[in-house]
RNA sequence: GGCGAGUUGGCGGAGUGGUUACGCAGCGGAUUGCAAAUCCGUGUACACCGGUUCGAUUCCGGUACUCGCCUCCA
């Protein structure tokens, strides 16, 4: 059987998968926090994993991928505030309930045009919350956290490896120091597990008071209860290394889980060679891209055309390349066959997708439909047909008329009549390809009737 | 300041201690009345400076630059 081997952060090296249960491969990535639609860096994790996912559910019996949907969250709560002000009818429970539901939709949507796959459970934070209060109680009974203030604070100094996975140091934090210091706190780097309540905002009853978990504790407990207290791998975004999976393994190995054994982090999408952020003003979403008429399979190409560790930046002539690849493989793809070994290959290299791509070139090149749709099932993507635009039944019959006229030209060496027919077809849009069985003929997006009709 | 990643031919993008990545563009050819489309062929690349080595783009050290994290963030 394939070996997969990938890059475990925590240990900078890339190792060999090996299950801890044989022939069960448990695999937790850390999902969006649903306040708004989307945005492209989500859509990269999300298909870099989900690459992941097709690749162990090819060679394992039994995969279980938990991606969580963090639903506890201030901004959730400000855009309800802001729906409750505007006059919207409800509570402000419901507008939250009603804000997490749609952005929920709008992910799960959006991440289907991509052709993600459902994981195996996506768990929301607030249904996990008696599991959080049961962690936040036992890591208190176990000295590694205290109550104070009504919040639940974790003593990082209780927890020798704190820092590990990110190569930091404690007191290399507090030197670089843009910590929080809060009086309630032992020391500046203790991170919050359980707060109060805002005013006026909703929250869970606790031994702390009316309350809400700390975002690190959602993905330890909801890890925990569906993955159990050790599992094979868990991903995520590389700006999540620090602090919260760095928190997540403090909380979970302080209440003695094994917790993760591979950390996998995939680097940024850039756009003009900075991190997408709002700040900069170069924050896209995928509604934005797929609104604008760009395939999801195109999307999901260019995604896997860079090395998931490698900074990606997205760019329209990536978008051009990646259109023009799927439409040309959409005649050469079959039925699927045999999953190609090099493609199986280069994925079970740390998820090497633009070598799988490479291998895929090879196949179109070979003819072999059947390896060549094998080889875009495991990555997860569909050819395209390539775009046209509606063409009646008249305008079909003309097109035929003036390319019989076209061929007369030719035969009676009227050039001059051939080769207007020629551009004016070129600029009503209509692509028109001889070969050796006869010209071949579709519209372009550009298609434009009236101009035909003047080819008469 | 601390920690981490990166720098490959015109562009994108893999990989390797000596042997073709791959794609786009370009160039040449086949085909064509000429084209388009298609097909075939075609690339003296690995930031800089040292070191190790028979041999380094690949390993080691340093320099420069870029990016990320250290604050909510995929």
């Amino acid at each position: 059987m394939t070996d997969i081997r990938l890059y475990n952060t925590a240990t900078r090296t890339k190792e060999r998968l090996d299950p801890l249960e044989p022939g069960h491969v448990r695999m937790y990535v850390c999902g969006p926090t649903v306040y708004d639609r989307a945005h492209m860096g989500n859509a990269r994790a999300a298909v870099s994993f989900d690459v992941l996912f097709r690749l162990l559910r090819h060679l394992y019996p039994r995969v279980t991928y938990v991606r969580n949907i963090t639903d506890v969250d201030d901004k959730i709560n400000a855009e309800a505030l802001r729906r409750r002000d505007g006059g919207a009818k409800g509570t402000l429970e419901e507008l939250i309930q009603q804000r997490s539901d749609e952005t929920t939709r709008w992910y799960l949507e959006d991440m289907a045009a991509l052709g993600t796959l459902e994981p195996t459970h996506q768990p929301r934070a607030t249904q996990y919350i008696a599991q959080m209060i049961t962690m936040c109680a036992a890591l208190i009974e176990k000295g590694h956290a205290y109550s104070a203030e009504r919040h639940v604070l974790f003593r990082v100094r209780s927890y020798q490896d704190y820092g590990k996975l990110s190569g930091r140091s404690v007191d290399d934090m507090i030197a670089g120091a843009r910590v929080e210091v809060a009086p309630y706190k032992e020391d500046p780097m203790d991170f919050v597990l359980w707060k109060p309540s805002d005013e006026g905002l909703p929250g869970w009853d606790s031994p702390w008071g009316k309350g809400r978990p700390g975002w690190h504790i959602e993905c330890s407990a909801m890890a925990g209860e569906l993955l159990g207290d050790t599992f094979d791998i868990h991903g995520g975004g590389n700006d999540l290394i620090f602090p919260h999976h760095e928190n997540e393994i403090a909380q979970s190995r302080c209440m003695g889980h094994g917790f993760a054994k591979i950390w996998m982090h995939n680097e940024m999408l850039q756009v003009e060679g900075k991190k997408m952020s709002k700040s900069l003003g170069n924050f896209f979403t995928v509604r934005d891209l797929l609104d604008k008429g760009i395939p999801g399979e195109v999307i999901r190409f260019v995604l896997l055309s860079t090395h998931y560790r490698k900074p990606m930046d997205w760019t329209e002539e990536k978008v051009r390349e990646a259109k023009a690849t799927l439409e040309r493989w959409h005649d050469i793809a079959s039925d699927a066959g045999e999953v190609p070994a090099a493609v199986l290959d280069a994925l079970a290299d740390d998820l090497n997708a633009p070598g799988a791509i490479a291998a895929l070139h090879g196949l179109a090149r070979d003819r072999d439909g059947a390896a060549l749709r094998a080889g875009l099932d495991l990555l997860g993507l569909q050819t395209l047909e390539p775009a046209g635009a509606e063409v009646s039944a008249d305008q079909a019959r003309l097109i035929e008329e003036l390319l019989e006229a076209r061929t007369l030209a030719r035969q009676a060496k009227d050039f001059g009549r051939a080769d207007a027919l020629r551009d004016g077809f070129v600029a009503a849009g209509v692509l028109v390809k001889d070969t050796a069985d006869g010209a071949e003929w579709e519209v372009g997006p550009g298609f434009d009737p009236a101009k035909l009709e003047s080819l008469r």
